[in-house]
DNA sequence: AGTGCGGCCTGTCCGC
DNA sequence: TGCGGACAGGCCGCAC
């Protein structure tokens, strides 16, 4: 669900409400999350001053005077601004109560994302510790690419889902990225060239930018944060199109499992 | 070290 | 209309 573009948007959209704002309260209605809601995010965030609010990968950070807030919305989740009134519904499983009346809701059915609390850097945090490059950053190149595949024999959409390779990149962007690169998802990634690495990072920045354009994806789950959907699904060339036409070349779209996730591609224009 | 799978959850859709 | 199964945007932890 949400990738980097989802995040990124969910980032731009909370970060005007959050900055400089205390922290009242949080509210934990479900603490079962993928890792259980921390007791001391409860007993040390209330009183302190939001400082800044950062995107790693797909997690989200508050930054605190005295530590953290780690946020990961998993498949299901989403954040948005609420009155601190308006009734929380089923899967509002957590607010961030603030000062001016309003809160920072996390809504998540699924219960795969999770709110963590770290006092340190979170750089150094576990979870954020081996992630790989941001991929809209100078430090992911054709080159790094070339290097970082090589005698790899996993499908190269496998390793661009690998966040240690480069972070930020789920299944809707790798086969949308893998089709503007016309390189099929299924290729063993050790077997790319020189210039496919090239034209692939190219074409993840280019879909990822767009898609932060178009306020990401939204299939079902996912919503800005004001509650508004994304609108990039509508422009999408391959995921989620098996058996439609190629927007480019009109051949049908196939869908194939690489382990157990689909991958999409267009049999003509990638190779 | 790299690869591939199971599992965590709920909702939705499809075939019978 | 109901039921079982497959599938869904992520990712850790494990066995090999």
């Amino acid at each position: 669900m949400p990738e980097l573009p989802e995040v990124e948007t969910t980032r731009r959209g909370i970060a005007p409400h959050l900055l400089g704002q205390r922290v009242r309260a949080v509210v934990v209605r479900n603490p079962r999350l993928r890792w259980k809601v921390p007791v001391a995010l409860v007993t040390e965030l209330p009183g302190q001053t939001v400082r800044a609010v950062e995107r790693r990968a797909k997690y989200l950070l508050l930054r605190a005077d005295n530590g953290t807030v780690i946020v990961h919305l998993g498949m299901s989740g989403s954040l948005r601004i609420a009155d601190r009134s308006d009734p929380a519904g089923r899967f509002d499983h957590l607010d961030l109560v603030l000062e001016d009346g309003t809160c920072l809701r996390l809504r998540d059915p699924r219960r795969f994302g999770s709110v963590l609390w770290t006092r340190g850097p979170p750089a150094d945090h576990v979870l954020l510790r081996n992630i790989g490059p941001e991929p809209l950053t100078a430090g992911f190149d054709g080159m790094y690419l070339y290097t970082r595949t090589r005698r790899r024999t996993a499908a190269i959409r496998d390793l661009l889902l690998n966040a240690r390779i480069v972070a930020g990149i789920g299944n809707i962007y790798a086969n949308e990225a893998l089709f503007q690169a016309r390189i099929r998802p299924s290729r063993r990634a050790g077997r790319l060239s020189r210039p496919e690495c090239g034209r692939l990072v190219a074409a993840i920045r280019g879909t990822l930018t767009r898609a932060i354009k178009a306020g990401g994806t939204t299939l079902r789950d996912f919503r800005k944060a004001d509650g508004a959907p994304g609108h990039f699904q509508h422009t999408l060339y391959v995921y989620g199109r098996a058996g439609k036409r190629c927007r480019r070349c009109a051949a049908q779209i196939r869908a194939l499992h690489i382990g157990q996730r689909r991958a999409f591609y267009c049999p003509h224009c990638q190779h």
